[in-house]
DNA sequence: CTTTTAATTAGAATGATTATAAATTAGCTC
DNA sequence: GAGCTAATTTATAATCATTCTAATTAAAAG
């Protein structure tokens, strides 16, 4: 969990102001240990459940762009219906729940390491993300 | 290669009505051996160019959608900007050139065997897909 | 050839996201 | 703390991709 403290200067030091509706944000987003996943009309819905209606909509998506392109927040790509966030910035993979339209982590330990074979000329690999699809056995 | 007769048929049994529209979209979808990845954008640009102004936008959306629907075409997620798809729908894998915003394959064989160690309960595993971000080398 | 039903179409509607431009505020300097 | 400046927020409008609508057309079946 990160303080408000750490949010803060986390925020400053990356020439970011900490502003009322960031720091608001930024709790929601960063207060769990866990891996939060959202997209924006959910994390919408739990800022005015906290806070009320002090945050605009264009502040949400502001911040979030925000976030992102400081590397606080990661964007994962399941399908067209939906853009996903995950506050977990590391290298690590996803199950999407078909049924419930919901993401968890894999942690890497738990992927067996992954060769790529084949190489692109003049071209080096960034990343390598695994999203496994999950649904219901029966 | 599918030949006319080739796609003629494949929609027919599937139940879609062989229509002007689908046949040239199919044509265009379905000539090449290679996978051939595109937004809707892209396809309506070449239906344009090969064939003039003869078939609607939202013809090209309905038509892709049945496709999709009816397994002949894979929805690709890389990023929320664009919607891509593919007309391998075997189970394969994807380069994703970040700095030409371009698609390739890799086939099954050019990834290492993944295993999962991590198992949701009750839930089985209905797709395994990586994806492998690449940039120039400088 | 007639009927039935699916598909196409132009244009309107929707919905998510971004742009605009004015008002506010954070973080300086004094 | 007051004043300054640039960043941020905000309500609203604008945009863009996609879907919907309702009328027209065309494919398949009898």
């Amino acid at each position: 969990m990160q303080t408000n403290k750490h949010i803060f200067d986390k925020l400053k030091l990356s020439g970011l102001r900490a502003t009322k509706q960031r720091l608001k944000i930024a709790n929601i987003l960063f207060e769990k240990n866990k891996t939060f996943h959202f997209s924006i009309s959910e994390l919408a819905n739990l800022i005015n459940k906290r806070y009320g209606y002090t945050v605009a909509l264009a502040t949400v998506y502001n911040t979030v762009n925000a976030f992102k392109n400081h590397g606080f927040l990661k964007e994962i790509a399941i399908n067209s219906e939906h853009s996903y966030f995950d506050t977990n910035t590391t290298n690590h993979h996803h199950f999407y729940d078909i049924d419930k339209d919901e993401l968890s982590d894999i942690e890497n330990n738990d992927v067996s390491p992954i060769k790529i074979k084949k190489a692109i000329p003049g071209k080096k690999i960034k990343s390598i993300e695994v999203l496994v699809k999950i649904s219901s056995e029966n």
